[in-house]
DNA sequence: TTGAAAGCGCTAACAG
DNA sequence: CTGTTAGCGCTTTCAA
């Protein structure tokens, strides 16, 4: 027997079961306990509504409730594990707490960003995170707006709890190294930084860390880029033009950079045999264990979750920032 | 001056204008000019909205017109290129049509996917894509009881459109490819198909690739292991334990996959010189650049989305099979 | 132990 | 050209 018509409501189910809609709706949200409803009751309505292939309309309760039991996150591309990571376990988090997670990339691009936002606050998002996002406070100022919270993420913001890589511990161990393997090959060459955004929290932490590891021990030229493989591409092209040589050792600033590096070092096997150490901030695991000496910053993304949902769960809403250190990962050969 | 209280509403809006809700409601969404609402009062509205920062709530929208805006997709995984772009491409197609795009990654659980499935439908979903999903069916007839329409990307069901790639193709190719290195290098040893299930269609078509293009040839073994790293790492020492030694030729059926059988081969140095010829069915930037003797396949995202989104507007609901052809990118040098 | 009724914010007849 | 009104499906007092 076909069913054509629409899903049954409440009242459908009320009128079937010779009860009201608000016995229904208590008895099938759970909360009829409390309101003393008789356990035959509540059984034959539950049953019908099986029966009658009843699902509840979240919007008409969230409408009602002024609860929409959606939480969103904003971030910036899919084309590395260490987002991939936060989404997966962001949507596990989330549905653990019977909620909608809600995931949108915007490229690290303001506009789009905000765009994001205000699209996820029509459909009134409980809850924002923003994860690796260029502009945080500007989103916590449209969240603000609807009195609803947000979180950073990765990123840090001046107006909302952060949750961060310790990045200048990172960097600096992760420079330390690459020091190290010039100087176990006795080599004499130059460091250079290369990608990431001269003007974002993480890259400027990642600088001091490695400005301070470097400090006195060896001369280093900086290329803050931006993130994207082929702008990494043509940095590297840039430092090779301005001596005529490339650095010794690299320290580049995520797996998307490092993608466009690696692609150059490739296309010019004549002058890459002078990089001798490169260290990555992010991990990649074919860079792991295709390119034996290559070290990488493994953010810890399962402890970072960990404690933003802490923040959410307590309905954290203060600035503060909390650093999580991330895990060097060595390389596992040497040449 | 601070404003507490809740987001104006459109009730607010008109007693500020001195006029109707309906008034401000045709005027804020657009068809105010059908009305024959005279410009001036609209543009007051306009600005008073802009200066009260008025913005629609579309929960109560959708719940009037029956119609969310919002269009799920269901994918496994965010762990690898090809999903990661899936998910770009479909959120940037959806942002294009007003639609609110919500992805979710159920790590092809039949359970998790029904669940997922479920809970978009509570909040009406207007269609719903399986991606790579474990099984379309079940959840097309999850939609169907809804009235739901739903889309097949990746991996097909007998339900709804379908929009795959042409696995026994590209996977023939790769095939020949491999079989091409082992004789230009004189070897004649085995050759293996590692990773994927042999119950999804894809792993299926590609083995029928596989076997055609190997047949009376060379020798094969099969490890549909399952996608997970660990698990193809697993079937590698499978194989070697079988025989002593490994295959000459590797046909791969996923970059996850490709993962393990690579950690194995980095593991035991001493037996995997004898792998001369190793190619994916997948693509990854890393292995492209770093692996120079991994040939790839990698699947055409944009072609098969622009596709998906030619049955979306054209609201195919019909059961069909759609095949895009992937690209072999060969490895870049030979060892 | 249960029902009636109001109302969340919006849209769309229908009536002027 | 604009206002009144009903109602989408649900929750929640309040009353019985």
């Amino acid at each position: 027997m076909m069913r054509q018509n629409k899903r049954p409501t409440i009242y459908d189910l009320a009128r079937l079961a010779k009860t009201s809609p608000s016995t229904v709706s208590s008895v099938l949200n759970g909360n009829w306990r409390k309101r003393r409803i008789s356990e035959k009751l509540a059984r034959s309505i539950k049953t019908l509504a099986h029966e009658q292939g009843y699902a509840l309309n979240r919007q008409a309760r969230a409408l009602r409730k002024d609860r929409s039991g959606i939480i969103g996150m904003i971030l910036p591309m899919y084309d590395n594990r260490y987002f991939g990571s936060i989404a997966e376990h962001f949507e596990q988090m989330a549905r653990d707490r019977g909620l909608l997670p809600v995931i949108t990339s915007t490229r690290r691009d303001p506009e789009l960003e905000a765009e994001a936002a205000r699209a996820m606050l029509s459909y009134r998002v409980e809850y924002l995170v923003c994860a690796g996002t260029t502009a945080p406070d500007q989103i916590h100022d449209l969240c603000a707006e609807e009195d609803v919270p947000s979180l950073n993420l990765d990123l840090p913001g001046t107006k909302a709890p952060s949750v961060i890589s310790d990045n200048y511990t990172g960097a600096y161990h992760l420079t330390a190294q690459i020091i190290r393997d010039l100087e176990d090959l006795d080599v004499h060459g130059e460091l250079a930084f290369v990608g990431g955004r001269h003007t974002d929290h993480n890259t400027k932490e990642r600088l001091r860390g490695f400005n301070d590891a470097s400090k006195a021990k060896i001369e280093t030229r900086i290329e803050t880029c931006g993130y994207a493989a082929d702008k990494a591409y043509r940095a590297m092209a840039d430092l090779f033009d301005q001596t005529g040589t490339l650095p010794s050792g690299l320290f580049v600033n995520s797996t998307i950079s490092l993608e466009g590096v690696i692609r150059f070092l490739g296309d010019r096997p004549d002058v890459s045999r002078s990089v001798v150490s490169i260290g990555c901030f992010d991990w990649d695991p074919f860079v792991q264990v295709l390119a034996h000496n290559i070290h990488m910053v493994r953010q810890n993304v399962p402890q970072m979750m960990e404690c933003l949902f802490q923040l959410y769960d307590n309905r954290e809403r203060d600035a503060a920032l909390i650093e999580i250190a991330p895990i060097l990962q060595l390389a596992t050969s040497r040449n």
